[in-house]
DNA sequence: AATGAATGAGGATTCATTCAT
DNA sequence: TATGAATGAATCCTCATTCAT
């Protein structure tokens, strides 16, 4: 947790640090980053984040949690509960992709989580992170059978699953070296993803609306 | 790549290596790992690794490529092309399972080539691992269309795409902390992963099956 | 020495940086003593302190100076002039006991000022607070072999000098873990030396009075 | 405990690093002590310190260790035990001040294990180097006894005490600013100690002698 | 005068890599 | 070829001191 110090900070500064953290921690993942290089980046002495965090691993914790935060907020924020689920699925596509290509450092903080070593960091924030999105698709899940537009057929939790892995694995390409090499091999695509990002969300949209849709 | 001198070494020997590499690789990532205790604990002298590898990054890029390669050989390796797609992914995802709860380093250095920092790795492995997999898939479900098993509306680049997605987060989960804990949230269970594995597999199996084949 | 505005602080606020700062150069020694911690302690801002101290140095001189003096107080504070010479040896070691397990911090600093690389503070202190002992312990052998009481065949320097010596080992004795475990070898003690205090003093006293008293 | 690449270093550069390591353990005390200096200084890298030594507090414990032995060596190494009490303290004296003057900072090591914070070490060293003495002394006493040129009226085991507090003081004043000037004053001399040490252990010895043997 | 945030030099320790034996 | 000691750059964190409020 950031010391008080940090919390009384001008908003300015302390966003600089968080950029700065982010970027580097997202580029170089945490041990290659410097938190010397975190404290020029944003013009601060390096003794002043030790002002702030209790330690690089303190920093650590708070950026990925805060960036996680931005990610949702992000996808989540402007959602209108009563749109269907496949007008909010496309939402969060869409959403999504917009952060990822704007904020592509909020969405690689997520695979310094999931990497080797970090299972202590994972322990306190993927609960916080994936909770909301497990409990967010069911619920929509049983609204659209409800409503006679998702076929009732489903195992849900797994569908959940499937639809948080689909979208998980379509930011992650939009932000991953291994991920997009990964998804230009399925899709056969050449070249830059990202003049392509809004076409592949709404063709994984349209897929999961034709799975998940009754037979007629 | 590893130097001439790693080849000549007795197969029992090169194994320890990459035995030891492997555990330290996948159970601490690359940073961390110190290739000092991968020499101690394969019982060699920490000159020797240099004299079979150019570098730290070479061994750990050598330990990730062997790695990969084993997992695809006990997936792939005793499968029968003649059998129809659900029984081929249903194999896959058995023998996945089965190689995951045997060797979840093989598995855990996947995570390695995602992480931050770790592009120039992904910028060779990736097209290695994942190109093998997309044609595949691909073919599979252009076969099980062909012999009217699949539904035929679908676009079958990403729904291959679907389906590895959907095995990857089903084998992570079974190796990554950050994974269980999140297959954990969507499928609303408790306790450990590890003898529902193969309950887990059938049940995303069967999901596929229930979303790819056709509509009667 | 303590700046101006130092003397003007509440006599309670005062002592207890004082408190604090002793406490802690007694515990820890100079170097691993931190400023920050004395004001933390004491109640008052780390920048406080250097309103009140030159510096580091300043502040350790002034709690050294002070400590010893308040020692030297207890000691001598009360003795009567007119005593003859093993009274007034008697009384100092038994008010020094009483001191050293009252004040054991004033004591210890002490040793601080008699370590490695605090040269600079001994040149300083150690005048003031021997110098007088040395003419006091003099003057009192003086008077002793003028009344009979004490054998006239002593080099009276050295052996104040060896009172003074073992007045010490036996009061370091009280507040330092080595001083402590020498003493207890010497003596073939046991346990905490603490309850037996008076009683070593006493055999201390009659140690010397025994060896300075003229042959029969 | 030293790590075995440190026992099978040639001895003259064992030797270089336990000097250069004494050498600044005693001026500076352990804290203000670098231990890039302490490489610098006996001519190897920063990095080889930690190959022979597990940590700077290890280095810092061999080298009291060490150091505490030499002396005892340099005092003990050629007594004949068969010499009368007077003969072996008199040796004591005279051995301990050659060595004080040609390596003080051996002694001055002992300081440092007295001073505030070196608590743990104390605990494993002072036994080491206080036991030998204490029986020694002891015994010595007793013979002088039997053989009726020590009075029989005294508290041996404080005597031993005594005899050993004025040996380590004198000591001390050869070695340490604090005790220099302390000695000064009680014996009123001017000026350096160096040329007077064995003016004054012939005296220090004297007293002892006069004080200890029978009344006649 | 009081505060406590900001600073940056300093210092212990680690570790990839080299190299003499 | 095998070894493991030697190296020194790199990095986290501490802390005395300053200074703006």
């Amino acid at each position: 947790m950031p010391k008080d110090t940090f919390k009384q900070l001008p908003e300015e500064k302390a966003e600089r640090i968080i950029e700065s953290a982010a970027d580097l921690f997202s580029e170089r993942g945490f041990s290659r980053t410097d938190v010397a290089e975190i404290a020029s980046r944003s013009g601060v002495a390096k003794g002043s984040i030790y002002n702030y965090f209790e330690s690089k691993d303190d920093l650590f914790m708070y950026v990925c949690r805060d960036g996680l935060a931005r990610w949702r907020e992000a996808v989540y924020g402007d959602i209108d509960k009563t749109w269907d689920v496949y007008h909010q699925i496309d939402h969060m596509f869409e959403k999504g992709a917009a952060f990822a290509q704007e904020h592509p450092k909020y969405i690689r903080l997520y695979l310094n989580v999931t990497a080797s070593g970090m299972e202590e960091y994972a322990e306190e924030l993927t609960p916080e992170s994936e909770g909301h999105f497990a409990i967010y698709f069911k619920s929509l899940l049983e609204r659209g059978i409800e409503e006679g537009i998702v076929r009732s057929d489903l195992d849900i939790p797994l569908t959940s699953f499937l639809i948080n892995s689909l979208y998980l694995m379509f930011l992650l390409s939009l932000v991953s070296r291994h991920f997009q090499i990964r998804i230009k091999e399925y899709l056969g695509m050449k070249g830059s993803l990202d003049n392509k990002a809004d076409e592949v969300a709404r063709r994984v949209v349209d897929l999961i609306r034709t799975l998940l849709k009754p037979m007629s």
